[in-house]
DNA sequence: ATAAACCTTCCAGTAAGGGTAAAGTAAAGG
DNA sequence: CCTTTACTTTACCCTTACTGGAAGGTTTAT
């Protein structure tokens, strides 16, 4: 099938579909005569493959890990669990960090009157010269 | 004072701070005769309150924004509080993203035995076709 | 005199594509 | 058969917010 139609049902753009071709990810046949890109089912079932990995927040290079694995039948369901763990922890530290912003910010909002003064609290903390 | 000096007591880098002199974010007066940046105290305090905005998380579109209402003594605190606000909505949005996303990869962490055998439920999810 | 510790500009790269242009190809309609 | 429309190609620049490095000028200390 030709790129548009493989990006269809992926669920990924066009320009998408070529980065990965770019990027070596995924490497389909040129029909010599169009210098077309041509996507097999199994290509169809990567790009399914990797759209979805990288919904699950996971990097195009750890994608491109998982896409060994995927392509490995002898990998253990160690390796592939791991990494996800991995994953998991990484988005424990972003969850920490996204909850402290938001205690600090909504701290600030709640200092803060709101009206049409220039007295402002929010404005204060921030030229509070100390860091953090 | 130079370039360094300011750096350091914001607690930037000095690529940074040339970076943001080169976006005309804050723009030092330059020694004639060597070419260096000068950073006044006004400028440091800038400089400082970038950084502060910057670790909570407002982009630098929205730094300038913040800072224009720092330089204008006629703002009303209104202005600054909506802006916050915009900004904790923002971080909840993220933090539900990643919730979820969190949620899905310990379900498939959970149903994975995590062995040397080659069954993987992570990588059979990841393969299943149907988008989410 | 020379070394180190500053500073300068310029160029390239990051992640993961998006936007647009110019041009080739294919399929459908008249 | 011709034209329009839809699809595809490569190539280039743009995005965010910097970071790294090279090659060179300046200042300070030894």
């Amino acid at each position: 099938m030709n790129i548009g139609e493989a990006a269809k049902k992926s669920g990924l753009t066009v320009k998408t579909v070529r980065y990965y071709d770019e990027i070596n990810l995924i490497k389909p046949v040129k029909n010599k005569a169009t210098n077309y890109r041509q996507y097999t089912d199994a290509e169809l079932a990567k790009l399914q493959f990797i759209g979805k990995a990288r919904r699950f927040n996971f990097s195009i290079k750890e994608c491109k890990e998982l896409l060994s694995l995927y392509e490995n039948q002898n990998r253990s369901s160690k390796e592939v669990r791991n990494l996800t763990l991995t994953k998991i922890s990484e988005i424990d530290v972003k969850l920490n960090e996204l909850e402290n912003l938001r205690t600090q910010l909504s701290h600030l909002v709640n200092c803060c009157k709101g009206n049409e003064r220039p007295e402002c609290p929010i404005i204060d903390e921030l030229s509070n010269s100390d860091l953090n």
